[in-house]
DNA sequence: GATGAATGAGGATTCATTCAT
DNA sequence: AATGAATGAATCCTCATTCAT
């Protein structure tokens, strides 16, 4: 019990690093030596809990987008398939990614590079993703201003408005002169996103500015 | 005249193939040799016109960059600065970029890792960029919906937008079934960013679907 | 101790395999990979040993030069500092470069290309070996025959003598067709500086020949 | 004739160039590139005026040996075979090499490495050197107190003290906190080795001290 | 399970040399 | 005679991986 409660700390510790370098440096500027130090272990001893470096690049991508898929589904599945729907998706992401910043940063390495992994990402993650939020947006009585062939486009856009926030926080840290990962930072980004969804998902607003204002 | 030209080409084919390198594996991924392969060269040659893989790496970030700040600054300063200006700066921008569609990825990359040699991207490219897009939303009347310490969000969403669009391209391509960067692709993406950009900046609209989907 | 016993092992393996190559070809002609195949090892290997080559050649220095300022302290603080000094001390250091003959090589070339390195060399070694030189010859009285600015380019005389046997044993080869390190080789010239040391600082002797051929 | 003469001119660039390059860096550190661009050159230049590296190299060695050989030849030869005839080579060699100060070094250096080119060296050029200060040696009656298998060993401690000073002027200058290959610090040497020369083959001298200071 | 040592493959870079201009 | 460009070989070094302990 002791020697599997430690090896399973072990492989933890392990998984967080090399997300960390990874997300930092990509599949290949990530050093599995690098990876095994900031776990506090020799690079020889990685070899003892993952095969390979790639095996260890997946269950980290694994590791990091499972859950956030499940929460996405969760989210969606909730009651509520209102207008406030969309709002509620969003509050739940980044409330998850929250947890997990780095993840974003993840999945547009391996979006950016279209690595072989790429395929299986997107075949088995992001499309169902895809699908389920198009089911919803069909649902949305106020949606209907979207054609059919844009509702891809806009579910595309929230994924690049969410992820984008994440992935590429340390140039908006440079830009924007405070930590885009700082809870504030959070907060405020995600009534951004819910008064920016309101107005592409929302209903017709006649006073935009009163209402929304106050919406969040 | 005949040497400056094929030293010219041969820089230019140099640059080329690193480029389309770069943005496919990102800095680290990339290797010197391939680069040079991919320009027709042997390994050693490239380091006649290239004092090292950072340098042609920078060299690639500037060309990359230059003319697209360039064209937005361009675009940016074109009369007619009302609602419609958005929309001007969204075709011009995405205009540009499909004729050099890598150069999101390269940023990406960049942005992703936080590089050394992202303070500079950020300081020199970035910020003028947020800058000028923050001076054009305050003279927009319609702009007003957003507060100011939102303005900045709503400039790195374009920035998210419009960029995410290129750079997630082989993502997008898996999970949309088509190519991103086809002609009818950014076509469409261009309309559906102007749509949005309508819905977002536009005045507020009594009658949303009608007038908008005239509006392209 | 099994384990700590082959590490200290190949570690040696891999300094006495530098030495000689060092020796022989200097810092710049002497390859890593011909260092480790020497070595037993493959190019790589020698990294788990030593961080970088010139790591590598600061730690062969030390090796080989520590020891021997520590014999010629030891020499020098010996009792009997009267006009008998000068030979014991000469057959002391000849005794030690007897068994580590590649040394004086190491220290000429990195005397002859005055590297970086030479500056600590010249300042932690061969300083104090000068000053302790200076000293002894000042307390000798049969050293009087020497002006005080005479007495640093005495010392300086003896080390080329010694140093340069060694150093040069190439090409004293050749021209003399013997082996300048070989046993009896190195007993005449130690013979010979004994007896050279004599007329230097040793008592004016009103008839030479006879005293100074019995004195070896 | 201009073309001619700017040719001469353009190889002993080379050569000046090649020689103060090689006695820094010994043949494997000095890169003909380097050596070119001393010479005011581009790389590929200089196999316009030597077919190869190692043809340079011979050259500089060749340059530099020959006048030194024929300097000793001249001197040794010069009517006056007593006793002061040492001192005298000793002047005239030190003179010449106060004018080319470097070829000791790369003497030294090719001594030291023992390279293919040595045997050449030592047959055509030390050899002949040694021979003629054995001869003269014998010829003098002050030498008798060394026996004859000391002799080749007395010339070789000239050469060390001589050739040693200048090769391991770098050091030196390190140590003794002075150029030894400034005006004085030769002049100081070159009446240091007379001195000792008139100690170890002069005539026994009754009352050492007070002839010998005036003896410069 | 942990580690020091070993290694083949590969990475960036340098180098001597060649060649067309 | 000079040079920019090209290149194969070699250089130092890193890396992912293996293995004995």
């Amino acid at each position: 019990m002791r020697l599997a409660e430690a090896d399973f700390t072990t492989k933890e510790r392990i998984l967080a690093a090399a997300e960390s370098l990874f997300a930092e440096r990509g599949f290949d500027g990530a050093a599995v030596r690098d990876i095994a130090a900031r776990s506090g272990l020799n690079g020889a001893s990685l070899y003892n809990h993952f095969p390979s470096k790639q095996a260890l690049y997946e269950a980290v991508l694994e590791r990091g987008i499972q859950p956030l898929l499940e929460e996405l589904v969760r989210a969606a599945q909730a009651p509520g398939r209102g207008p406030a729907a969309g709002g509620r998706i969003i509050e739940a992401l980044m409330a998850h990614l929250e947890r997990t910043p780095l993840v974003p940063r993840l999945v547009e390495h391996e979006a950016v590079r279209g690595g072989e992994h790429l395929a299986r990402l997107a075949r088995h993650w992001i499309r169902p993703l895809f699908e389920q939020g198009l089911a919803a947006l069909k649902a949305s009585p106020d949606a209907r201003r979207w054609s059919e062939d844009e509702l891809p486009l806009l579910i595309a856009a929230y994924l690049h408005l969410v992820f984008g926030h994440f992935a590429m926080a340390p140039l908006l840290a440079e830009v924007l002169d405070e930590d885009p990962l700082a809870p504030e930072s959070l907060a405020r980004q995600t009534r951004f996103l819910r008064k920016l969804s309101q107005l592409l998902v929302g209903p017709p607003s006649p006073h935009p500015e009163g209402s929304l204002h106050e919406a969040q």
